[in-house]
DNA sequence: GTTTTTTCCGCAAACGTTTGCGTATAGAAT
DNA sequence: ATTCTATACGCAAACGTTTGCGGAAAAAAC
């Protein structure tokens, strides 16, 4: 009982036409007769006649695929961004194959490599934490694929991008610290070489400025995972002798800080208080509940997805965009 | 400075060959002087030629894809399998594409049709918690495209499976459960046309009856998201009055579940003790910690990727095979 | 009855690649 | 000088589809 795929050429044997007149007929072009249309089209639904796509591809020199990499699915905020991308990109007839990173610099130019031999008509990304030399990226823009840039940016290549407002939202969370008292804020920032570590950082210091507290340099710490958080434990322990509040630059980070001041006695929000960024599902089920900066993965996807569309719709290259959502300050029980 | 893509016809037209010598000199053909060979090569490195594996795939009737169909995501159980698959694909050659269900029927038939079009040469699927009509995946057998079911599977096609010992993993937090004293322990249950729901019922019902205890009807509640909690809210609240602990069929729900009745007073794990099931991240970051039993997303993932890599390498159709991975018990404070 | 028009369809090329087979050139053997 | 044998390469078909162009047959106009 197997039915392998049929072409159309099958379709015309069985009709004694040409796969010319199949092909026009299926789309009722006028210089078919009425009545091969209708026979053919039925005997084409009959037998589940579905176009091959590949070949499709071929002839157009166009795959209807689009690439994504990203450093990593497991992450809620990611997985919601490709929940995102999917959304738009199957309802627009677009498929995506997805590759991870990893955080690593070399497997991002692999996969990069991956998605244009597989002429995948535009790419998706958000760069790693481990990529400084952005000549891969270059090459996309020499073959004129076209790149949209979710989250993670390269600062010096030109092309779309879609961002949360990473500064604003680091700002009102350091803000809202201030003005419940804390004075001394400890950051574990991102690395500062991607915008997103680079913007909260920012904010944190424009929060600071404003309500006229001085920033300290050793109270900004490079440390952005749980597992940095261990390493830095001792460091971190010290400093917080004279501190009242930390704002780490992602969630992860924080709940591991609030983890490790707790095991070492210390009271959250009571004598420090703790807020991170992303409001990852973690963050509304740690005890006390993270208070954080809602940022909307699921929306970046899916106006990432609808950016790189139009351009592959081939309208004519218009200046590049830069789409920045807004993030929301969730106050929650941790500071 | 753009550098489109080159293709073998253009090193021919560079050399003054045919296309058929400069294939076969890429791929050092004993037909081909060395020096031609040295020659094309050099080139193609320089101009960094590419094959179209779009082409490729249309000649040898082979995609190189395979097509993932997954639930959602964001669960990290389902990312997780995602990140598995990624890492045995792509180190083969293979590359994948993702598509989810959202739990939803007819999404999971347009996705499987949209898989088959693009041809890919297998298919990775966890079937919705809404299919009951399994054509879709019978037309799959009829077209000779092999599936291979991970987590979820569809009792009435013959196929691979990778699977979780869900029973076994049921069996033991409840059997936990039993040891530390509870006896009257609620199920939250998942539905009861999927093997998981099933097979986690069986093992509580298993638990049960080796300690003596028997079981209650009542005390089994179709409930298997928080949504779902906080729907059934007071009438949990009302059996709780009599029960010892609960054994719901996932962390969300457990979590869920033990929020509302620490809301209403109850101390976990002293009044009422709580188990889950997936060891999510969540799992241990509420509090009291959650305990669980872990589900190796990952591995399975790499597992089923590799069965139906293997399957796609042409070797003579062997039985299908199911994999069982164990499941592990996670004890933690809050039962 | 011839010419023109219309209707309907087939041929062939193209997309990029692979591959069986045919063959020109050169050198070696006779 | 003729025949033979390698050597090194080209031709063409195929995968499934689309599309410009050409053309046979039928209908319409004269």
């Amino acid at each position: 009982m197997k039915s392998p795929q049929v072409s159309i050429s099958d379709i015309a044997r069985e009709f004694g036409v040409s796969p010319s007149t199949v092909s026009r007929a299926l789309k009722n072009h006028p210089e078919i007769s009425e009545a091969t249309c209708r026979r053919i089209q039925e005997y084409a639904r009959k037998v589940n006649y579905r176009p091959n796509v590949i070949a499709l591809g071929l002839k157009q020199q166009k795959s209807f695929t689009i690439g994504v990499v990203i450093p990593e699915i497991v992450h809620h905020f990611f997985s919601s961004v490709i929940s995102g991308i999917e959304e738009v990109a199957y309802g627009q007839g677009y498929r995506v194959i997805i590759c991870q990173s990893n955080e690593d610099y070399h497997r991002e130019v692999i996969n990069v490599a991956a998605l244009t031999d597989h002429r995948v008509d535009g790419i998706l990304l958000s760069i790693s934490k481990s990529t400084r030399d952005h000549a891969h990226l270059r090459r996309l823009v020499e073959q004129e694929i076209p790149v949209v840039f979710m989250d993670r940016a390269s600062p010096e290549i030109d092309s779309d991008r879609v961002l949360t407002n990473d500064f604003e939202g680091a700002r009102m969370v350091v803000s809202h610290l201030l003005k419940t008292g804390r004075r001394n804020i400890i950051h574990l920032a991102g690395p500062q070489h991607l915008c997103v570590g680079r913007e909260r950082y920012r904010g944190y210091v424009e929060a600071l400025q404003e309500h006229g507290v001085e920033e300290r340099e050793e109270w900004v710490l490079k440390c952005d995972t749980p597992a940095r958080v261990k390493q830095l434990g001792s460091k971190l322990l010290s400093l917080i002798t004279e501190a009242d509040a930390i704002f780490a630059v992602n969630d992860f980070t924080a709940v591991a800080a609030m983890r490790l001041l707790q095991d070492h006695g210390y009271e959250v929000p009571g004598q420090i208080a703790v807020a991170g960024f992303g409001d990852d599902p973690i963050a509304s089920v740690v005890h006390p509940a993270l208070t954080t900066v809602e940022q909307r993965g699921y929306d970046i996807g899916k106006e990432a997805a609808r950016m790189l569309i139009q351009r592959l719709s081939g309208e004519p290259a218009k200046e590049f965009r830069t789409k920045v959502f807004p993030a929301f300050l969730k106050v929650r029980a941790s500071g």
